[in-house]
DNA sequence: GACCCTCCCCTTAGGGGAGGGTC
DNA sequence: GACCCTCCCCTTAGGGGAGGGTC
């Protein structure tokens, strides 16, 4: 860089790639004042001053605040440098993660609403699905006056807990026992669960009657009368829990009658003697 | 989610996972309105807009702002969520992208100033060195008055052109040409370059003599005097263009005296007859 | 006419009060 | 005493004027 001749505002700016207004607040806030005034007032910055809009620049983009970066060059050495860009690269490290888990849930939750669009709503089959990793909550307590409200935020927070790292925004679906769907009761889910594969749980490989319905959470009595129907009529039986998920729903669906309901009961053929 | 019962706002709050201020400043920009007011004026929010909330915090995770969710929301379908969600995604993936740059920078800028600590500075060395990549700007313009700061500009004018996506901030180092080096000019350098491995041009593999100097940008000539002794008295001749490199500067010094400057000279032995 | 100056208002997504009524 | 209400001020990094002097 070159010997030292002043510049005006413009200039400056335009030397260093940056705006008046920069220039200006960087000014009123004491991180690069001029290094004098002409007898008009104007500014005078000066050539090595070209060099300190670099260092802040560099900073900036390394995703410091202008006052972290007052700071830092205020002092700055070798070794204080050094440390502050360790610092930095874990911060950076943590925001790329970050964004990488925001990347992945949009591509879940849009490949979600995309089967469900393809999804045949009125047919109810039986099929063989793969097992699939899911992130499985405890049995949720009714007890005490507790209501699904309760048991939903103690979802939350067991999970949080037990995964630290776990993006909590994937949508919740549920699970209903065995015993449960066989008496006909699913007035509230036993369980809550997330579909990710960061699970260490499973929905478990197996045959599975599968059926569709349109409506708001809960709306389920009808399809599960009509799979229980169609398991018996077949010559299946129920032989695990039910998993109840809303490839449409909140999201992507304003009017909760139109959100599309999947339930997957396990079932397996009966033996005729 | 459950039936519909009334909630006061730090119920919902509660419920919701996010705090009432939020949900004062969600009511106030008409993004989540509570379903009624009481006769004494409190909040009432319905199980309902539970789900709300949770589209809300989902899209804000996927980097929107509230304005966008606002929109988004008011009319949305699957298909307007999966275009939505597609162009998340890009925008996801350029975020990304700058990160990693920034990553990158921070990790080399580390390197080169850990690198200049370990520098014997006052030993002058003829060493074999590899190749490295280089980004090489044009020969300087220094024509019709234009100076160093011009050349400058035009040097980080014509690499943003020729490399779309590169990173300007990498500190920017200075190419003297072989002939000017014989002659012993070294006002202004012949090109600028960025020392990094994405460029397409090369500081080539070669014997050079290696020297450091303390000192502002341009104060080289002691060190140029330094080195064509050394290179003399040891039976080498210059056969190349210099390369001035500042491995500590601005970025990490305050004093311009206490910048480190290194100085390669492509040599060659002379053949005795 | 182009350049410089100093106010002053505006933006995001809330957080943190103060001052006063309500369960 | 805990909960609710409505103002009002504050934060980042400048951008966009208005109104008035200067080269």
């Amino acid at each position: 860089m070159p010997a030292d001749r002043l510049l005006t505002i413009n200039q400056f700016a335009k030397f260093s790639r940056t705006t008046r207004d920069t220039l200006l607040y960087y000014d009123k806030i004491g991180l690069l004042t001029p290094v004098s005034r002409r007898a008009n007032n104007y500014r005078c910055y000066s050539g090595g001053q070209l060099a300190v809009m670099n260092v802040i620049r560099t900073l900036q983009k390394l995703g410091m605040t202008l006052e972290e970066i007052k700071n830092l060059i205020e002092k700055r050495t070798p070794a204080s440098i050094i440390e502050a860009f360790t610092q930095r690269i874990e911060k950076i490290d943590s925001v790329i993660e970050e964004r990488v888990n925001a990347r992945n849930l949009l591509n879940d939750l849009r490949k979600t609403i995309r089967s469900a669009l393809d999804a045949d709503e009125n047919k109810i089959t039986i099929q063989h699905l793969p097992a699939e990793a899911i992130v499985l909550g405890e049995p949720n307590d009714y007890s005490r006056g507790r209501n699904d409200y309760d048991a939903l935020l103690s979802f939350y927070r067991a999970i949080s807990e037990k995964y630290p790292k776990y993006d909590l925004d994937y949508p919740v679906w549920a699970v209903f026992s065995e015993e449960r769907v066989k008496r006909g009761d699913w007035r509230w889910p036993d369980r809550y669960y997330f579909s990710n594969p960061k699970g260490h749980d499973k929905r478990p490989a197996a045959m599975y009657a599968v059926g569709y319905t349109r409506g708001g959470y809960g709306q389920s009595d009808d399809l599960y009368a009509r799979l229980t129907d169609h398991i018996e009529i077949n010559g299946f039986e129920i032989c695990g829990d039910a998993y109840e998920e809303y490839p449409l729903n909140e999201i992507c669906t304003i009017d909760e009658a139109n959100y599309l309901m999947r339930v997957m009961i396990p079932v397996r053929e009966i033996k005729r003697g």
